[in-house]
DNA sequence: ATTATAGTTGACCGGTCGGTCTAGTCAAGT
DNA sequence: ACTTGACTAGACCGACCGGTCAACTATAAT
């Protein structure tokens, strides 16, 4: 059973890496299967499909980037618009080591499947409506804070924090077209100042 | 040979509509032979393959693209912010159109193919990076335009130019998760508001 | 020891993939 | 009339796709 769980965890693990260093279709559930040292019927017993699959990967997506991103970024001895500005950062460096050992800029893997399969398969498309929902509540959050304690004001808070995940996930979008994470240094950091006035 | 030229043409745009509503990965030869009535033979006379034609495709797509939206938006009659002001509003008809028609929010043609196949085609890539990079220039020399008559200064232009471009690929992609069109129209006319300071 | 169950194995399925190839049509050039 | 070469037709190729299945093993409760 503790055997059972690790090898759910490995297909998982191997799906991750796999999907977001390529991409959806041109990953097959066999090279999954092969990177998991597991053979086809281990795979199906634990998941029934590959789009199940996909969906729990995305799932470990998010739950990473809230422990490894989220976590560091949103600490509370950084006032509101400095979370932001923190963020910009990490996303640099996680690009960065990303790029180092691979050789790719792999750019953000909620937006790659978004825009891969939005249009092919709705449960996919509404699994990552729902994720990138969740982070645009995240720094909607941030800027209500931001306007708490009178580091802005003025601002369509709601507006503001669509606006600056669409900036974000437009960065990391040519990062991934022009193979280079020094894109994302260039750019990021504007995204604290993006502002949609009331 | 005007039946042959009528034959390549079609083949292009069946590519060109089928690989923009699904994906490069989930449009194969046949279903595209099929759409523009062809044999494959036929089509393995015009194109050597599906990557050439893909490149092939990219080029058509940027050739409407600036017969339709840039030589429209970038008309002398309008001061330069106000045509990046208008090409936000024209980039929100052509998703509500084809929504509309379709059915689904499509996004940014080269964005799609950038996020599904940067990693796994070069000659994609980098061709995907060279038409961005003229959209990029296009709103660059729109920027230098409004600092020489005055309407902005104090400006990086290069880097406005590359967030601009960033900004309005995330919302394109963004509205492609969330399957609504809306989000452009919401949030594209603030393109032309983002400034990145010297 | 027996049984039930979770997990594993790998052969196998029909279908589709991008691409090849041979045979043939057709119009223009001589 | 004959040749040439662009174009078309469609059968065919091996490889791979996601998914199924029956047989097998390991574990743990009874």
């Amino acid at each position: 059973m503790n055997a059972a769980i690790n090898t759910r965890q490995r297909i998982l693990r191997s799906a991750r890496d796999l999907i977001y260093a390529r991409s959806y279709s041109e990953v097959g559930v066999a090279a999954i299967c092969d990177s998991a040292g597991v053979k086809k019927g281990s795979f199906y017993h634990f998941f029934p499909s590959k789009q199940e699959l996909t969906l729990a990967v995305l799932d470990e997506f998010f739950l990473e980037f809230k422990e490894q991103i989220f976590a560091e970024a949103f600490s509370e001895r950084l006032t509101p618009l400095n979370r932001l500005r923190r963020l910009a950062e990490l996303a640099y460096r996680f690009q960065k080591e990303i790029a180092d050992v691979t050789g790719h800029t792999l750019g953000c893997p909620f937006g790659n499947i978004a825009a891969e399969m939005s249009t092919q398969d709705e449960k996919l498309r509404h699994k990552v409506a729902t994720v990138l929902g969740q982070m645009e509540a995240h720094i909607r959050d941030t800027l209500e804070a931001a306007v708490a304690c009178g580091e802005v004001n003025n601002i369509d808070v709601p507006t503001t924090a669509k606006a600056m995940l669409a900036y974000a996930e437009g960065i990391m979008l040519l990062a991934k077209t022009r193979n280079d994470p020094e894109v994302v240094r260039e750019l990021m950091p504007a995204m604290a100042d993006i502002r949609i006035r009331t």
